[in-house]
DNA sequence: CCCGTAAGTTCATTCAATGAACCTTTAGTG
DNA sequence: CACTAAAGGTTCATTGAATGAACTTACGGG
């Protein structure tokens, strides 16, 4: 954590992540990625975070290896973000944080998306459990699809909007991006 | 969360999650209540944090409802800081981190702590889960006991030696401070 | 040649974190 | 009764990060 000091002596794992992932717009980053978000510009566009920090925090997350930063085009160059292993594996901890807030934190109209298990078809539940294979669903087999509370979401950027379509986690959401134009 | 601007349009659950929760030093003052941390003091000598923000976000947590503050004694009056239902809530995503920051961020000598399934005797696995009973433990029904990466842990303050011995999580660990002194 | 897009960088201003010092109430001790 | 210590704060000057607007670079298209 870029804070001038660091969780210092703090000798424990809740500590060492925090360092990593706990600076603010870190988690919410990361989070976009799993929903399909990679390029620079639609961060932007979602999460309307100053540019110097964005580049800042996929930095720290590319030098941590949580995200790889991958070349798609020669020319102009450009690069997205994709997820590592390492990466992966915060999605329990970032759907634990998002079911918390869905049940303590409510907004206007319940959850805003909810996740299917693609192979039973089925919304998992809080836990993360899939009812009917009773299994904790891997983020690569979750489906994100509008919920209850669709309607109370009023933003109308690109990314905003595309996010309304039903989708595959960590499937790149660009070319629906681009569709949505 | 107060930084000038919240989270603003993300009418996203993990947004709101981190509204509450993402502030630096939050999540680790929640963690200490979990491992039994109560008072003031004790937050302070545990985490070095500055008194001013300690008061600020206790202040936070109590306002959302994650703790609930408790007068345990009349005079002079002291105040005890304790979760409330929301605020145990918190531990599947708080474990979720601790375990990810395991595996993927390795300090010298693996887990300084682990957390055993009280009913069954058991160390629960990274997802929570106990391996006799194949239930999710909830914190009440586990102990904290320290882990092979122990002796990396360098703290000395009264608070870091009570949590060296084995501890049910949520119970109130101000005995144990008081008689290592 | 001019415009547009993607992905940045730079910079002045604002705002929060830090750490030291101070304050208040009460209990214990000689 | 004076003195000291503990708990739980508050105040304040300094540091450093976040913000947002403006500027930069590299290319492609008309």
């Amino acid at each position: 954590m870029a804070l001038g000091k660091d969780y210092l002596g703090q000798e424990c794992a809740v500590a060492r992540a925090l360092e990593l992932v706990g600076e603010r717009w870190t988690l919410l980053v990361v989070r976009d990625v799993f929903y399909g978000v990679r390029r620079f510009s639609d961060f932007q566009a979602h999460l309307d975070i100053p540019r110097a920090v964005l580049t800042a925090r996929l930095a720290t997350l590319v030098d941590a290896g949580v995200l790889e930063r991958r070349r798609y085009q020669e020319s102009p160059p450009r690069d997205e973000y994709v997820l590592t292993d390492m990466g992966v594996s915060l999605w329990p901890a970032i759907y634990a944080l998002a079911q918390w807030a869905i049940q303590y934190v409510p907004s206007a109209a319940g959850a805003v998306r909810e996740f299917a298990h693609v192979p039973c078809d089925t919304v998992v539940d809080r836990t993360g459990l899939c009812p009917a294979c009773g299994r904790v669903a891997p983020p690569g087999e979750l489906e994100m699809r509008p919920g209850p509370g669709i309607h109370a979401y009023k933003r109308t950027d690109p990314v905003s909007l595309a996010l309304r379509k039903p989708h595959r986690l960590l499937e790149p959401l660009h070319p629906v991006i681009a569709a949505a134009v």
